[in-house]
RNA sequence: GACCCUGUCGUCUAGCCUGGUCUAGGACAAGAGCUUUUCAAGCUCUCGGCACGGGUUCAAAUCCCGUCAGGGUCACCA
């Protein structure tokens, strides 16, 4: 049974390298049918908080990333201690007394030459005459890194170490420990680093890096998801939108690339919105309405959800993200909309008070007030006046709206209703003949 | 600096293992156009790449060597 792990350790958010490590585990996992295993790496005693432990799991949970088992380093010193001892033992470990500290146990490297087949970047040599003696355990009688991680893939019985490529330099020694200790070394798979835009490595400065940042920035899980499977992984015959049941089915650790990819934050959107025109509004309704709320659009428990679900399915095809739907539909909320100066100059400079104000009593005798009739009656005055529906429709969305774009014109007075519509364009009348 | 990894359009990739079907395919981005209502959606088109140099071969993106470039690691951090 295949068995592997994601050792985060909680010395800080959950971001894009972490999840995407968590995912190729994950994933294979599912995949092979084995156990996704979980590891607290909470050896460093000043950096790890337990609120990211919290944020860690919270993200992998969001992502859909469940785990089998779950286990806390910072619970198993004693196991540590007795591998540690064995070394000690059979004086391939000594001790270091360190002043007024404890002592280290440190492991005695041997010059020899160590190959490691990776199950994604084949066959590497290393020289261990190049590595330095290894500390065990630490003066503080913790773990260090490269020991914890030894004992502990041993002990849970992990068969494949999937990790990421800054890991490559660690795994001769780790190959050494398992020599030492006489134990079966697991495979390994070494993924390739996602970088940042500007190259290097992915950081703050290219943008939000915490998964819990991309939440609440309004991407959707399955869509994040996605966009990471397709940095290193590729499902073929030229696929790239791929639901993660789908690839489930397909995926194998040996079609990973070797290649460091960049983190593009453009494809992510196009992603987003590719799931984002597919979901479900009721459900993403759910998602907005937090940020509806935040901005202070409505109310808790003072709103008409299904007329908001209208006003989400108006918007859903085009939004990268949800936080898009709180910008673009703001007029919908607003009692005083903001007119973006763009629309404003290229729309609503020339005096169209006349045309409006037809266009309000036109609305107002409206027996049915539906899309089609709204439409209808629209085009027959454009009719009248005998000028274009565009000369007409653009500067009438810019004064509903404030915004050069947006959904139908038609769609949005109606969603806007018949008083609201007739007090924005009454309003410009007023402003046009001054 | 030492060691290690990697090099196909600006970006993500297909192709590479098993040379010919590749005058290298797709996607994102960008640009142009269409959509008798905008685009931030949709459709169409365009731009753009095998890092370089040597081999091997009838034939190389595909195999070999070198160079260069990018990245990673060298902690009692993980």
């Amino acid at each position: 049974m295949i068995r592997v792990r994601f050792a985060p350790s909680p010395t800080g958010n959950l971001h894009i390298g972490g999840s995407r490590t968590a995912l190729f585990n994950w994933l294979y996992a599912r995949a092979k049918d084995g156990k996704f295993i979980l590891r607290i790496e909470d050896t460093d005693k000043l950096r790890s908080k337990p609120e990211y432990v919290e944020e860690i799991l919270g993200s992998l949970k969001w992502l859909g990333f469940c785990w089998d088992e779950i286990y806390y380093q910072s619970q198993r010193s004693g196991i540590y201690r007795e591998y540690a001892e064995r070394l000690l033992k059979e004086k391939l470990a000594y001790v270091e007394k360190t002043e007024g500290r404890g002592e280290a146990i440190i492991y005695k490297v041997t010059p020899q030459n160590v190959i490691i087949d990776d199950l994604i970047r084949g066959r590497i040599q290393f020289d261990t005459a190049n590595i330095k003696d290894q500390v065990l355990i630490k003066s503080d009688g913790t773990p260090t890194y490269n020991f914890a991680c030894v004992v502990d893939d041993y002990t849970m019985n992990i068969t494949h170490v999937i990790r990421g490529d800054d890991h490559i330099s660690n795994t001769p020694k780790q190959a050494l420990l398992y020599q030492a200790l006489k134990l079966p070394a697991p495979y390994f798979a070494h993924l390739p680093l996602i970088m940042g835009m500007e190259g290097g490595r992915l950081s703050k400065r290219t943008g939000a890096t915490a998964i819990s940042d991309y939440r609440s920035l309004g991407y959707l899980a399955e869509a994040l998801v996605n966009y990471l499977l397709l940095l290193s992984w590729s499902p073929g015959e030229n696929r790239e939108v791929i639901e993660i049941n789908e690839a489930i089915k397909i995926f194998d650790i040996k079609d990973v690339n070797k290649t460091a990819a960049t983190f593009d934050m453009k494809k992510l959107d196009w992603m987003n919105n590719q799931y984002l025109k597919g979901a479900d509004p009721a459900r993403l309704t759910e998602l907005i309405l937090p940020l509806l709320t935040e901005k202070k659009y409505i109310q808790e428990g003072n709103f008409d959800r299904g007329y908001i679900i209208s006003l989400v399915k108006l918007f859903q095809g085009r939004l990268s993200t949800l936080r898009d739907f709180a910008d673009w539909a703001d007029f919908f909320f607003l009692k005083d909309i903001q007119i973006d100066p763009q629309a404003r100059e290229k729309f609503l400079s020339r005096d169209l008070s006349r045309e409006f104000k037809l266009f309000s009593e036109r609305l107002e005798a409206l027996e049915q007030f539906d899309i089609a009739s709204i439409e209808a009656s629209f085009r027959q005055l454009v009719g009248e006046l005998n000028i274009e529906a565009k000369v007409l429709i653009h500067p009438v969305r810019a004064a509903l709206t404030g915004k050069t774009v947006g959904p139908g014109l038609f769609e949005v007075i109606y969603y806007l209703g018949k008083e609201r519509t007739k007090e924005r364009l009454l309003a410009w009348v007023k402003r046009g003949n001054v």
